[in-house]
Order: C-alpha cells, then structure tokens, then sequence
DNA sequence: CTTCGACATGTCAATACTGACATGTCGAGG
DNA sequence: CCTCGACATGTCAGTATTGACATGTCGAAG
C-alpha cells in the first residue's frame, strides 16, 4: 500500500487537492519511483480519510477539494519512512529489459545499449542546467530537500549510462574474442 | 504485462519448470527489476501455453512440468525489448522512501539516509567480491551477459551510496547555516 | 524404514491497478 | 458573449497481484 504513503509524503509538503496530486506523479515522482493515475488517487484519498490520516480541509471553485495531513496522518507516514525498509515492492520494466539483454543476439544487444546509454546521457544533459539553476537562485540554506529527488534521477542516469558503456565495451571485446580463429594469434 | 516477459527472458536462457522461474524471481531480477510469486506465474504459463509463446517440453518427477520458448516466443521477447520504451511501469518503494525524506525533520531525516548509506555500502562490498570472482573463473571470451545484471546492481548501490552521502553533506550545510544567529557573522 | 526438507503445482478471495467512459465548471482570450 | 482548454471529480469493468490455504512427491540422512 505505497500509493497511500506516497500521497501522505506529498501531503505533508501543504495541503492539495487530488487534481494536484494526480498532476505530482506525472513528474519525476511518477518516472523513478511510483505510478499512479487520478482513477486510483481519488478512491484512496476518500480511503485515508475515513482512516484519518488526512481530511478536507476546503472545497473551493469546481468542486475542489483540498485535502490536509491529520496528526495521525503524519505519525503514520513517519512511522513508513523510519522502519525497517526490508524488501519493499519492485516493478520497473525498464530495468527488467536491462536484465533481459542477455536473451539477444550480440548484434541486437548493442543496438539495444546504443540506444540506453544515449538516452541516458541526453537525460543527463538535460537534467543538470536545472540543478545547476536551483543551486544558483536559491542558496544552501533554503529549504534542502526537494532537490535530493532530482539529484537522484541525474545520479541514476550517470550511472546507466556508465553501465551501458561498460556493457558494450565487454560485448565487443567478447565478439573479438570469437572472430579471432584460433589461440595463438597475437605477437608474442 | 511484463511478467510476462519476464518469463519469456528467462525461458530464452534454457527450458525451465514454474518451479526453477519462480525461484529466479528470488535473486537480483526480483531485488531490482520485477517481483513475481508462484501464484501469479503458474497462472501465466498456462495462458502463455495457451497462446503458443510456450510449450510444455517434458513432465518430470512430482508432476514437474518444463517449458520452452517457441519461435513465437521468442520473436515476442525480441520484439518487446527492441520496442520504443517509451514510459514503461514504474513502482519501486525503497525510491519512493527516498522522494519523501524530503518531509521528515532533519534529524529523522539524517537518521535515514545514513541507514540508506551505510546499506548501499554493505551491499556493494558484499557483490564486489563476487564480480571479481566472475570475471577472473570465466575470462571475457565465456558468456557476456549474465554478469550485466550483476552489474548494475553493483553501480546502482554505488550510485545510491554517494546520492545518500551527498544528501547528508547538504542537509548538515543547511542545518549549520540554519543555526548561525544571523548575516554579516564570518569574517570578512 | 522413517522423517523431513526441498521440490512441485495449484486455487481462491481480497486488494490494487489500468483504461475507457462520464460529467461538469471556471477563466482567459477572441 | 462565446468558446475552448485546463481544472476537477468520479465510476466501472477487466486485469494483475498478493497472501492464505491446499496438496502431494521425491530423495537424502539418520
């Protein structure tokens, strides 16, 4: 049940609506570290709060309704992020096609890992001038965190990015290895 | 339907029963790409047969029963990885942990993401040794792939490690400037 | 010969999630 | 004043997933 706690975490920044909420996970909350559509928040939210953990604070304009973290709310979403993190869910179909590239001919593999490492570093590319422009416009001392989500996904992609280097750097020299016609072959 | 996929890339490395995919799922491709239990794989084999992507090749001792990729089956697989990405599903808990530190109070805050790095630390010591180990048995002309996977686990616990790090360097800045009693205080 | 752990496959109810469908309102620009 | 895009909330059927329950067998060690 991470949808719930996600939603508290994103709660516990100000009060918001589920039009607001929805609109969260289509950012870099929804691409690195959970999905979800406004079919599956507005029935939660109704959930948590007949749990307690948050309530309607407001309606406004449209029928809006902006939903605050209750006490109890923010001690079960303290509570979450405190405890043994153990094995918690895992579903990403990006990285599963990373483990799957060993199914594919070598020729098909380097094209796969062409294309990750380049997406990856146009990513990167892309990521790092909005870093860079939060750490100038606001110094150290505001508010920490916020930016630690976007450091992560730029971290993330440096290092697929380097880990399809590597992967094709090994698949060549692998493929050298077998055009090679027999031992014995190299100048002494 | 990954899992789906997932079954097809792991058949595409030799025929194997519920059983042996079921206990692949316990490794590095459920830590880190997609989690599976018996109950949901049993299941899809059957409509996987049903839909000639597989085949029941033999039954064994206790009622075993072992699968091979089709033709069918294997363009499938060939045709899922080399597809446009795209957004693929994403839902990882231990990331979503690491969106919402952001809400915690400093010190639990801190608390945290030094658990998160001394545990990427151990975790990169402990698979090191046995990517060495790989390497040096089997030399670059054996099998490429396989030791792939291995090896984003490790760099992505190295990149985690130095995100956490990194993280706790900029929450102590921000804590230090917080506690200083105003501006004009350093020296000139 | 017995026992026990790993092997092996399954069902079922409850819950989570997706995609399609449905509905209506506010505000800015023409 | 009209129109249209963004705001805003929801239902529902179909599918995916989990956790509990159920059942039985083979092989090795004692």
């Amino acid at each position: 049940m991470s949808l719930r706690h996600a939603l508290l975490g994103l709660l516990a920044d100000g009060p918001a609506s589920g039009y607001d909420l929805t609109r969260s996970f289509d950012g870099d909350l929804g691409r690195y570290a959970w999905q979800a559509g406004h079919t599956r928040i507005y029935p939660e939210l109704v959930k948590m709060a007949d749990a307690g953990l948050v309530a309607v604070e407001s309606t406004g304009p449209r029928g809006r309704k902006s939903y605050v973290l209750t006490d109890d709310g923010r001690a079960e979403l303290r509570r979450w992020l405190l405890d043994p993190p153990e094995q918690g869910a895992v579903r990403n179909e990006t990285v599963l096609r990373m483990f799957l590239v060993q199914a594919l001919e070598p020729e098909d593999a380097r094209r796969y890992l062409e294309a990750v490492a380049d997406h990856c570093t146009a990513e990167v590319e892309r990521l790092r001038p909005v870093m860079d422009d939060l750490d100038e416009h606001e110094g150290v001392d505001t508010l920490p965190f916020g930016r630690l989500a976007g450091e992560y996904g730029l971290r993330q992609y440096e290092a697929v990015a380097a880990w399809a280097a590597w992967s094709l750097d090994r698949l060549a020299a692998s493929q050298e290895q077998d055009a090679r016609p027999a031992v014995g072959n190299a100048p002494a």
